[in-house]
DNA sequence: CGAAAGGTTGACAATGCTCAACAACTGTGG
DNA sequence: CCACAGTTGTTGAGCATTGTCAACCTTTCG
């Protein structure tokens, strides 16, 4: 946690058994990536597993733990871009460029696997091995990039942090566990930093949450109390699928008549 | 532009030249995606090129025009999740989808090709087939998406409108075009839902850029005057790629030290 | 046990939104 | 070609949400 940036990197990188005793082998965004058996590495809470401007020499995908990816800004801020659970891929991101583009760190102690990554072939050559495989992991990510998108334009702190929850809760269903009661394995600082706001505001909304009986908060321990209630206010600013595709909505230049607006 | 939504859609699919006569071929996106001769689509100012909702049949290339991506929230907002001018594909967000997840709309007298993608086969055939051609497309979109969440997150209003008006500037320099006196082919309300600000807020930040002397705005049409200030206020909150690794910076759980705050 | 990190809460300020009036431009029809 | 209506853009005043600064509490971990 304290250890200089490379110490993570140099992690002994020990065998670990493959796929066939994973626990996330169901479900893996990993799987079949590659037949050759894969190495592993084991990181500490708060070790980078890569730094932004490192040579991407690998694609992760990890076993237990939880990563956050996260960028630095010119003026020193910090702005996390993901949080990667169990399954996951970590530095599809990078996947096309010679160098990472975003730091890796683990917010709890952490098993991945390696899938090396032929230097420099990614984008080419790599592309007919990889695609099948790579596609959906590919599209999830691009999906979730675009929820993000208009979650940052038009939601309220508290429409965030509602959204924030719902997808962790969704993310502990997805894999078996409990999506009313489950640990938030991120500072509310991070949080903040993910869905673009300061974590005192991220902390009072928690407080009010809880204040109005929708949600338990102690620490990093959450419990759903109400979750209709939640999905209706997470729910409020997000995409209709088919509003009325028949009615002139859909056209534009007539924008204007409806009161659009942003927030 | 008052017309039904299905009248953009039967647009007459008169056969354009092919790529040795367009404009776009050094740089389309769409090089070499298709061998077969393209049918192209004419859409007038206002009319959708295609709903959300609407069987994926088609990726689309622009020729000349600009187009706009949208999508309704559920209180009846309006969210555009992008911009497409020529040379760009349109469709891509929904390429894995039965469907399209979003509209889009022209927003000037736009000429498309149509590549047609095999009903259903997008995410599994077509992979192998597209996604030599395709990578660099859906990387460049991942690349926009990650740029938009970082600007949504962490950047002001001023800061929003200095961004978006050196994106556009460096896309048209990219095309040949001025990168310093363009015209911007959406109205206010459409910079503002993008960039996740009202359209008064736009009004009033591009008056306050021009009383600095920086820009020069009249009606749509737009003259930077002072491009390196203008790069100044945007890349404060920009990602930096190298930010002095070996510093502690880079490690996570000391980053509480650090001043790290949003916007 | 004590220090450090993380979390909560309060007071205040400011950015950006809302409502509203008005001005400028576009396009259309007489 | 002009006048009008409709649309788009500008500007102002007030307000609300959220950020800032700061103090204090709680948990964790050495």
């Amino acid at each position: 946690m304290q250890l200089p940036p490379t110490k993570g990197r140099s992690a002994p990188p020990d065998a670990l058994p493959c796929c066939d005793s994973c626990p996330q082998a169901p479900g893996c965004h990993a799987a079949g990536l590659v037949q050759q058996p894969r190495r592993g590495v084991r990181l500490r809470k708060g070790q980078p597993l890569y730094l932004i401007g490192d040579p991407v020499t690998a694609l992760y995908a990890i076993r237990v733990g939880t990563v956050k990816t996260h960028v630095t800004t010119g003026d020193g801020r910090t702005q996390v871009v993901g949080f990667h659970f169990p399954g996951e891929l970590v530095g599809l991101d990078s996947l096309t460029r010679p160098r990472y583009v975003s730091y890796a760190t683990a917010l709890e102690d952490t098993k991945l696997c390696v899938i090396a990554i032929d230097p420099g072939s990614a984008a080419t050559a790599a592309a007919p091995a990889l695609s099948s495989q790579l596609f959906p992991a590919l599209d999830y990510q691009a999906r979730r990039a675009w929820a993000m998108q208009t979650m940052l334009a038009l939601m309220t702190a508290e429409e965030r942090l509602v959204t924030f929850l719902l997808w962790m809760a969704d993310g502990f269903a997805a894999r078996g566990f409990s999506s009313s009661a489950f640990i938030l394995r991120m500072s509310r600082e991070e949080i903040g930093s993910y869905v673009g706001l300061t974590l005192e505001t991220v902390s009072r909304q928690f407080s009010r949450l809880a204040e109005t009986g929708l949600i338990r908060v102690r620490h990093r321990c959450v419990e759903l109390l109400d979750k209709p209630a939640l999905r209706i206010i997470a729910e409020r600013p997000t995409i209709s699928a088919h509003t009325a595709p028949d009615t002139d909505a859909g056209t534009e230049g007539a924008a204007a008549g409806s009161a659009a607006s942003n927030r």
